[in-house]
DNA sequence: AGCCATGATGTTAACGTACTCAAATACTTT
DNA sequence: AAAGTATTTGAGTACGTTAACATCATGGCT
């Protein structure tokens, strides 16, 4: 009794409810988890008990009992990188479908194994997990995930035991280069990112690629920073080569600074040059937004990580290599020679 | 002995390690909490027991017993819009610091009262809470948030039991304001966004206050819906005005717009007309991006609610009102008329 | 040698829930 | 009315962990 007394406030529980009500705390659990077979006068007793007492089923006590925790694992490398918040829209609202909670952690730590991630996330209250790491972790192929736990990787590399979902990276450079070779153009130069991002790197090999496969010229690739500023001293550079008539840049910020610079020096885009890009982010940036560009389905990346993530639980579940196709947007800033 | 056999496979508990060890499993919950009272012998005997095996501490099992969770409950209204990004960053890199992760839900039910979004949360592993909802909750004022749950919302309006944080959406029009008055500006136009937008709402209050406290005068806003097109229709018809010298505008990419319909009419910015946006969201989209815009210290938004959740378990808190000043980013859109 | 302090380890008891099984009650059928 | 069936309720247990306490050995001190 004293002893009672000098504990700190505990929470109320299903046996508080249950000594309320009057009857076992079995049956509180039975009217918490929505159980057919209570009596329509009980039922309504029990819920009077938890309203008044204000009654929130412990997670602990029930995650304990079940064994699974109702969340997925979520560890993005950069949250801030282009697709990443589209991506988690799309992982939170199928999670939400599917009564599903997504537990966060950050990772700075550059030279962060991928075990030591999922061991991280294993220890978090959760049934599953994605994970998206900046670099090639060097143990990539090696890693093998936990038993019973679905892991998926946001990675273009594919990989020998878990399931990967990318935005295809890869082939929206073909779908580029053959939009821009059926309207004529054969000197398509390429404006990559930074040499560390490997989304830049599958870009840059898609179009060299499709390029060979298509018999055109391979020039030196140009790379910036990503923003548009970058992509108007490029711009300026690429300005002097008179052979080329199309300019693919890695993504549309660059783009607009690519258009900026031509424009500055007289060249006409698309009459003289066109350009395409990469991601549709500039709609709502700038005004009457006219470049023709990838746009990928970010909501739908999230959205099949999530699922896979759930699906891995599964015993006879098999790792996929999932890649999410861009689309091609048809604005203005490229011009048919035919 | 047939029993268990049948039974699916249970993880690593520490009665596993402790059986392979030849140790309690008091034992080797000092070795995976790393007390120091275990004899250097003894412990590495349970690390090489817990490696083998591959255990994992159970996070249920943990909190149930210790009444923790370190954990963050996170519900965003929209994920998408301008801020939370660099919010959530700042939230997570608050986290990390704490040893702590995110809860995050999707909230999608535009009338959800606060308490059934507090509520949601309460039942997910979490010590606190932050909350961000887009509308007016029709139970704000009179919510009481859950004992013993620091509990935080992203709001402009002030709470009785709750601590706010918010970057200052008021005060930034009076810096904008008073910066234009020194320039030597009297005609100050607003562009504002949606009305529904709480954050479009305040700033416009803070525009006309300041002005009216300055004996300038207040000429009717115009609405646009944050996207640069926007700006581009309204910078058409302000170009009607020519008493104006100054246009504010609630964001940057509407003041992009307004500037790109200005130069279309042959109205020199900033020569002719001076320009100031909020959110300093177009570097990186623009080539030389130089409008005069006001900074919000978003990641210290996240930092800071996150502290305060924290906070908000202690007995003897009281909640706070914090608000986050922007800084005015001066570039090349605003001329001095001295 | 005998005593106490210290350190290392083990034992027991909760935390709150949901599953299994058993008991009690109400209802149906012959 | 008896027997059987369905429905409702309760009792007991186990999930994996940590806190409090108990035990045992070791070593330094008088």
């Amino acid at each position: 009794m004293a002893r009672q007394s000098l504990e700190k406030k505990r929470p109320i529980s299903m046996a508080d409810v249950a000594r309320e009500a009057g009857v076992s705390q079995q049956t509180v659990s039975r009217v918490a988890n929505g159980l057919s077979n209570v009596n329509e006068d009980t039922r309504l007793r029990v819920q009077a008990a938890m309203a008044k007492l204000g009654f929130r089923p412990n997670f602990a006590g029930r995650s304990l009992r079940s064994g699974q925790y109702n969340s997925v694992g979520l560890c993005l490398y950069d949250v801030r990188e282009f697709g990443n918040l589209a991506t988690l829209d799309g992982i939170l609202s199928a999670a939400r479908e599917h009564g599903y909670a997504i537990t966060m952690i950050e990772n700075v730590d550059d030279n962060l194994s991928l075990k030591d991630v999922s061991h991280k996330i294993t220890e978090l209250p959760v049934d599953g997990m994605i994970i998206s790491m900046s670099l090639m972790a060097s143990d990539f192929d090696s890693f093998k995930p936990q038993p019973g736990m679905g892991t998926v990787l946001l990675s273009m590399y594919e990989h020998p035991y878990c399931t990967t979902v990318e935005s295809d990276q890869y082939g929206c450079s073909w779908t580029v280069v053959e939009y821009l070779k059926n309207a004529g153009h054969r000197n398509i130069r390429f404006v990559a990112g930074p040499s560390y991002s490997i989304d830049s790197n599958f870009r840059q090999k898609g179009w060299e690629d499709a390029l060979s496969h298509f018999g055109l010229p391979v020039a030196q690739p140009l790379a910036g920073n990503w923003l548009a500023d970058s992509g108007y001293e490029i711009g300026c550079k690429l300005s002097a080569d008179t052979e080329m008539t199309a300019i693919y840049s890695a993504n549309d910020q660059m783009a607009f600074g690519i258009i900026a610079a031509l424009q500055d020096r007289g060249i006409r885009v698309p009459e003289d040059v066109s350009v395409v890009g990469v991601d549709d982010s500039l709609e709502g940036y700038v005004p009457h937004c006219n470049l023709t560009t990838i746009r990928f389905d970010l909501l739908k990346r999230g959205r099949t990580a999530f699922e896979h993530a759930l699906l891995g639980r599964k015993p006879g579940y098999t790792p996929e290599t999932v890649r999410i196709p861009g689309r091609l947007i048809v604005r203005d800033t490229v011009r048919n020679l035919h």
